[in-house]
DNA sequence: CCTCTTTCGTGGACACTGTCCACATTAGCG
DNA sequence: CGCTAATGTGGACAGTGTCCACGAAAGAGG
């Protein structure tokens, strides 16, 4: 064997292409969070997923917390798509009362959903670390309190909220489907049965209907 | 030196009164927790606070989860001793229509007061270990959820609330209250202003009542 | 086409953690 | 007084985040 063929059997170091890696990390960041929440994104796992030394992460972070941050983007960045895609199935006209409605229970109903479908993500979605401003990077219209206030915009605008009520009522609301979705994922609700998390859910819903249209 | 005094420079095993370690370890768990959250509960530095090796905490606890189950106990029992006080300083007798609506007041600020003040001991009331039941040395008087219903049950004697509402009604109540303590502690509304925390939390209570004086 | 600088992955190391094992001491019992 | 169970010790291992110095590949400038 004369040729310098550097490729046979010990290519130990073939770079990726531009970026590559670093996208890597974050997926395979978003992997485990899926599947242990955030203490389980560890730094050299998510390495040794994309099949790079523990090091060289550190080429893309400046440390594990910048990591977790990119995925709780992530995370956050689903649980939007998922508001999206459920109040795109609602149908009705913009400013009808019950389409209004409808679309609001849409949300919270995403929401609790993808807590219990992905309760790792969830959490991971809310692990921000400190030292990492909310919504740095964020894209206005995809982000869960825009889609909220969103439809609220338009319950005012099919008259089923009073505008005086309109200002800042999307804290409460985002707190009651936040706190119920927290407290039957991971908090002291988790065992509840199938049938005892539907009803939680329904009366979180109507809760918040009846505070509304009070 | 004839004596064999035990004392003088090398008493590095003076075994401490029964039980003692096990409560130092506890108390020392609920001082991390306190300066740093649930995370920062590390049985290593639990050991080195009480003045004992790493391993003697393995003679009381199974595991680093049971110690936290233990801190963990210890912080939702402080939260609700927090309720309780408030509560107390309601003025008012038992079925009077504003002084029970104030008493839940007193629940819901006491709640979020308690999570502002020691966001690290909340955190921490919240972190129970997976494999741990919810409730499972807790003394019924004694816990927030139990409080909260008390106070609905007084809700219902004084008329506010109708009977055939009053059923579960406490988990989107608790939801409401727990989700704006921890979207504005941890969450991503951590960074609020004073006053604009303060509107927030009174947003809230008013969000409950409305829904209740439906 | 060749060189040089910047980018980026590697190897090795350190401090720290949870956890296990075998050993030694002590307390409290008969 | 002596024995047994309880409890603290010493040492070890794997796993983690992070730092430093080195080397190779990629891309810019001539």
């Amino acid at each position: 064997m004369t040729t310098a063929d550097p490729a046979p059997q010990a290519p130990p170091r073939r770079r990726r292409p531009r970026g590559d890696v670093r996208a890597g990390l974050v997926a395979a960041g978003v992997e485990l969070a899926r599947a242990g929440g955030p203490d389980a994104v560890v730094l050299r796992e998510a390495t040794r997923a994309v099949g790079v030394v523990p090091n060289a992460a550190y080429r893309h972070f400046a440390d594990r917390d910048e990591l977790l941050a990119e995925v709780c983007s992530a995370a956050m960045l689903e649980l939007a798509d998922r508001m999206t895609a459920e109040i795109a199935r609602v149908r009705g006209k913009r400013g009808n009362p019950e389409a209004a409605q409808r679309r609001l229970g849409a949300i919270g109903t995403a929401y609790m959903r993808f807590a219990h479908e992905e309760p790792g993500l969830f959490a991971a979605a809310y692990a921000l670390p400190e030292q990492h401003p909310y919504g740095a990077a964020e894209v206005p219209d995809r982000t869960p309190l825009s889609l909220l206030r969103a439809a609220l915009d338009e319950l005012v605008e099919a008259g089923v909220l009073a505008p005086e009520r309109r200002a800042g009522i999307e804290y409460p609301i985002w707190a009651t489907v936040h706190g119920t979705a927290t407290l039957t994922t991971h908090g002291p609700l988790r065992d509840l049965t199938e049938s005892q998390l539907r009803q939680v859910e329904a009366q979180t819903l109507a809760f918040i209907g009846d505070s509304l249209t009070q």
